[in-house]
DNA sequence: CAATAGTTGACTAAAATACTCAGATATGGG
DNA sequence: CCCATATCTGAGTATTTTAGTCAACTATTG
């Protein structure tokens, strides 16, 4: 389990995919805007995503991407699963400092943090983040931008 | 609490020490044969560790470095903490996607992941590493391989 | 058909990482 | 005192990763 801003950036834009989930299809173009991440950038991202499985994707005016699972099934160790390459196993638990052909001295203390950290992440699902009462907060705060932007530019929602 | 290659191995080499801290001082050129670690890196490794004492070290022939505490007040997280860089805390928990002059979504979470996975290195101690079977096992074979390597170069302990 | 929005692949600037190299300083044994 | 052994220190650097950009294409809706 890597973590990397990318994975990071991965989760917070499913994350604000899973609190927008009830109004159709959210375009990348939203998401940018909202979490402050370049939208050549989530084309990337979200290319993977869809390669997983983890959203759906809807071409053409009105669409966007909605999550391919419940919430409740979805979780962060997934995501970034998904968005960090499959990284080369035959190394030291995906780090790079094993020596020669065989173990070195803290091979197996790099697996149990590892494992730890995966465990951590599998029990976090975007359905628990949901409901954190910060998470809605600084989300609220998000969706007045938002709206705000579009009356200056007199663009509707629909 | 960063995770690079460089502070695996600076624990990889603390726990060298730790293994042979009744042998007087070990040099790092030993430490650089059993752990396949370049002699060069080590010394920057060291100089950091040394200053945050943990380590202590003896020049000359006959010197080398000595552990700075008892193996069970040196924890696997303040070796990591020595070695990689005071980051920047003003930012998102150390990492680096925090959005505008708030928190980002997902900024509770890093957050809670980074104190677990710091609990997780602070309880490890060398001390209990070192009674690790499989670590007793690997380092048993890398003394045979350097008291090998010494006799065939002819060249004694003491 | 025109605007919207996803899809794809190639490319790149900047930063971090993981080192190397050269030379200086200190110490113990003969 | 000299020499071999070691630590010490700072500067430099090759490679990799990160975090994107750019351009062109396809699909869909009104």
């Amino acid at each position: 389990m890597r973590l990397t801003t990318k994975g990071r950036y991965a989760v917070t834009a499913m994350l604000d995919l899973a609190l927008h989930d009830d109004e159709g299809p959210i375009s990348l173009a939203d998401i940018s805007f909202r979490q402050g991440i370049s939208l050549s950038y989530l084309e990337q991202l979200f290319s993977r995503l869809r390669k997983h499985g983890l959203v759906a994707s809807a071409r053409g005016p009105g669409g966007g991407y909605r999550l391919g699972h419940s919430v409740d099934d979805l979780s962060v160790a997934h995501i970034i699963n998904a968005v960090d390459e499959p990284v080369d196993a035959t190394r030291c638990g995906g780090t790079q400092n094993c020596q020669d052909d065989q173990r070195c001295l803290t091979h197996d203390l790099w697996d149990d943090l590892s494992q730890e950290i995966y465990r951590f992440l599998d029990r976090t699902t975007l359905g628990l983040l949901v409901q954190r009462r910060r998470v809605r907060e600084v989300s609220r705060r998000q969706d007045q931008a938002i709206v705000h932007m579009r009356l200056q530019q007199n663009v509707g929602t629909s």
